[in-house]
DNA sequence: GTCTATAGTCCGATAGAC
DNA sequence: GTCTATCGGACTATAGAC
């Protein structure tokens, strides 16, 4: 209830914001161009901010609440450590999908000049982590419990399943195709398999 | 022999490029930076690559040009695939660790706003591809063999050996570790075990 | 809460001298 | 091959009116 007689324009900014950090890079975007696309001026974004590296912050801080949510739901509980990985897979790319440009700003941006964005960004993946890793690990079967390393597994998982997404312009060029519905039906899936049994393990189907 | 009386400014300004442009990306560095780093004129850049544009190109055909290679020398040949795998990533971890900014302007960089960079980048990936699939394809085992579906096992092998590099700044924090000598001894082998036999799969050690 | 106008800086690219 | 000087435009941020 603290909005009193606010317009959506901080959302408008939000949104034009990631659409555009996501296409041209946070540093190749101007705030011209995203106030421009969202139909308000350039100084409603220090009104709402305060800055242009704020804005990315509060870009940051609304995809990391969702992901950690979607760990939250996913992996505490009894069930096998399996299912567990196929749910959270699932979910993920389905959130990634969902919202792809978010998704791609809040993994790509990275800039090792700016502390304050650093910070943020390495406070909320800690948060992950840990939600992450205490839903997971006490499910996981011996000899996996002892031996995974989080600091190795942890961005081996992000790795996995963030770089079609990441790269996905360039790999429709380089296999001339595009990633339709009937692509990502069973996508989540392939990966999990990867991640859990490898390029060698057993399939399930088949 | 067309080089007469060239000195070195194109290599001091790529050296240059590549440093400034890991750390604060391609977008948000301008000439000026890097022809002041590199100790030469604004006016070099246009001379010797003619924008900056084709400045950041001719740095990805440096690396793709070098991770081809890598490729070449390890992944054809009559050894069972796991060797092959083991070989190959050993030799690509110590590249990264060689070049860690060149590899992750190289990974990182994908503006999709310039279709020139863009169109350069899937060449040099198709290429990668191309040469890292006949090597290792006829090599694997059933029933990997059949059921490997290359546009998802190669970004993913780029995301699970890239992922480390690309994070690292907020990696260390996260995890308040640096990464040594030590942290990198059998690095690329438990990546190469986790992508040959997943999380459950069998450890060769112990 | 929203705007216009503007300050001060930096951008990429090139012309032209040496 | 290398430089300086400069063009026209874009940048972030803010002051001040409504």
């Amino acid at each position: 209830m603290t909005k009193k007689s606010s317009a959506n324009s901080k959302e408008k900014l939000l949104q034009a914001a990631i659409k555009l950090f996501a296409s041209k890079s946070y540093a190749a975007t101007g705030l011209r161009e995203i106030v421009r696309a969202a139909g308000v001026s350039v100084a409603m974004v220090n009104y709402h901010f305060g800055s242009k590296p704020t804005l990315l912050t509060a870009i940051l801080e609304r995809f990391f609440t969702q992901i950690i949510a979607i760990a939250q739901k996913n992996l505490p509980g009894d069930q096998p450590a399996e299912i567990k990985v196929r749910q959270y897979f699932r979910a993920l790319i389905s959130y990634f999908r969902q919202e792809p440009e978010l998704m791609r700003v809040a993994i790509a941006e990275l800039p090792r000049d700016m502390p304050e964005i650093l910070d943020c960004k390495a406070r909320l993946i800690r948060e992950l982590v840990a939600t992450a890793s205490t839903g997971l690990l006490p499910s996981l079967p011996e000899p996996a419990r002892s031996h995974v390393r989080v600091e190795i597994v942890g961005p081996s998982i992000m790795g996995l399943l963030s770089a079609h997404f990441m790269l996905r312009p360039v790999i429709e060029k380089v296999f001339q195709q595009t990633f339709d519905d009937a692509f990502y039906q069973n996508f989540a899936d392939e990966l999990a398999d990867l991640f859990l049994y490898g390029l060698f393990g057993a399939k399930k189907e088949d």
